[in-house]
DNA sequence: GTCTATAGCCCGATAGAC
DNA sequence: GTCTATCGGGCTATAGAC
């Protein structure tokens, strides 16, 4: 066999199982997770079970294909809004809203994403080893929200803030799930008070009376941050 | 048919629930959730599949049913611990670290616990309306906890507080699904340390200098609050 | 009217032929 | 890499026992 037959051939493969996620993810968003069967997502992209069981382990595995693609999907946006932006309120705001854009169009299941995301099991918790890569870029976002704002920071908190920040965005998408109002209207405006309470938050920080305060939040981050203490957790 | 006959059925009734449930929640620690099946928990309880069905709708509604219990016993743990402690700090801890022990029991499927309790539509989900008289009584220990502490709270705090202390528990409840160490130990740290933070927040919160603070905070609560924004969230 | 048993549907997942 | 056939398990319909 040539290479360019082999080539031509996994070309094939990931147009097919392209094809299959992108019929899946409308079936979903039309008829909802529960209702959508893999045969009638096998029979709608036009292959048979087994090939859409081949190219996807299980139903599970087609949610987290799309999540996958939503964490790069909000990076690059994030990024372009991270860019024009250098107040501390207004970089934690933009990213956070630019993060309720990319999730809108699938709304309507998010609720199954959470359900996975919330088990430890789960490849798609976002602490789990498997969300390492996804995570660890996540995190990255924060430290240029961070690093590029024009405030000054505690320099104790500053290493840890990031962190702290990705946590609040686990939250607030968290938060996002629940809230059916047209067009996530309430956590919009969730975010927006947030924002400003975190920006304040953060410059207090570095005020002299809050020392102790301070010094037990990072303790807590510290000790509590299950993403990092290992297996046992 | 005699009242009595009748009487004694019921009770029949509710011993055939009571051993379906007993039965379950064993098979449930001991080979986990999923691997449980009803087949399985019918066969050790002695009824038929149909039998199992007639009592609990769903295998979820045997999770549910162990919820509700639990919601109960904690209640009168945490009681009896407010009659002696009555430093806010105590308090807050003491409640936490109760109800720490009554789930402990259990911990090997409280993901599947969790799972249920994320979905916006199940009765689980401490936000939904089925939840309504759980909460209530859950917010009522609350109101327990700061209106029985000796320290003065700002008065406009006072009044959201009770919800707010609630809404950190079910974080922290979340939190200790992930905890794999031994007896929960690292959310009995995390307890202890959010219970000295949180009675320092709620001391700090009348200091002059925090009232912008103080006041967006409780703004943020009145909006986002999604148990009493009614049906649209 | 209260409770139990059986047979079988539906759908996620898998085995194995080609 | 794709198919058909089949399994396992949650759940239901329904017929009857008491």
């Amino acid at each position: 066999m040539s290479p360019r037959d082999s080539l031509s051939r996994t070309r094939k493969g990931e147009r097919t199982k392209e094809n299959i996620l992108t019929t899946a993810l409308e079936l979903f968003s039309k008829d909802g997770y529960e209702e959508t069967t893999m045969r009638a997502i096998a029979e709608s992209a036009g292959v048979s079970v087994g090939s859409a069981y081949y190219y996807f382990p299980s139903k599970e595995h087609l949610v987290q294909a799309y999540y996958m693609r939503l964490v790069k999907e909000h990076a690059d946006a994030a990024r372009e809004l991270l860019e024009k932006e250098k107040t501390l309120r207004r970089r934690i705001a933009g990213v956070l809203q630019t993060k309720m854009d990319t999730l809108e169009p699938y709304h309507r299941f998010s609720p199954a994403i959470a359900r996975q995301g919330i088990d430890p099991e789960s490849p798609l918790n976002p602490f789990s080893n498997e969300s390492y890569e996804a995570r660890t870029e996540a995190i990255a976002l924060w430290e240029e929200v961070v690093e590029g704002a024009r405030e000054r920071i505690h320099k104790d908190l500053r290493k840890e803030l990031p962190e702290m920040l990705w946590l609040c965005s686990e939250g607030i998408v968290l938060y996002s799930v629940y809230d059916r109002t047209e067009g996530r209207e309430r956590t919009r405006q969730l975010i927006d008070d947030s924002a400003d309470l975190l920006s304040r938050l953060i410059k207090m920080a570095g005020l002299p009376l809050i020392g102790p305060v301070r010094k037990l939040v990072l303790r807590i981050m510290k000790n509590a941050a299950p993403w990092r203490v290992g297996p046992q957790l």
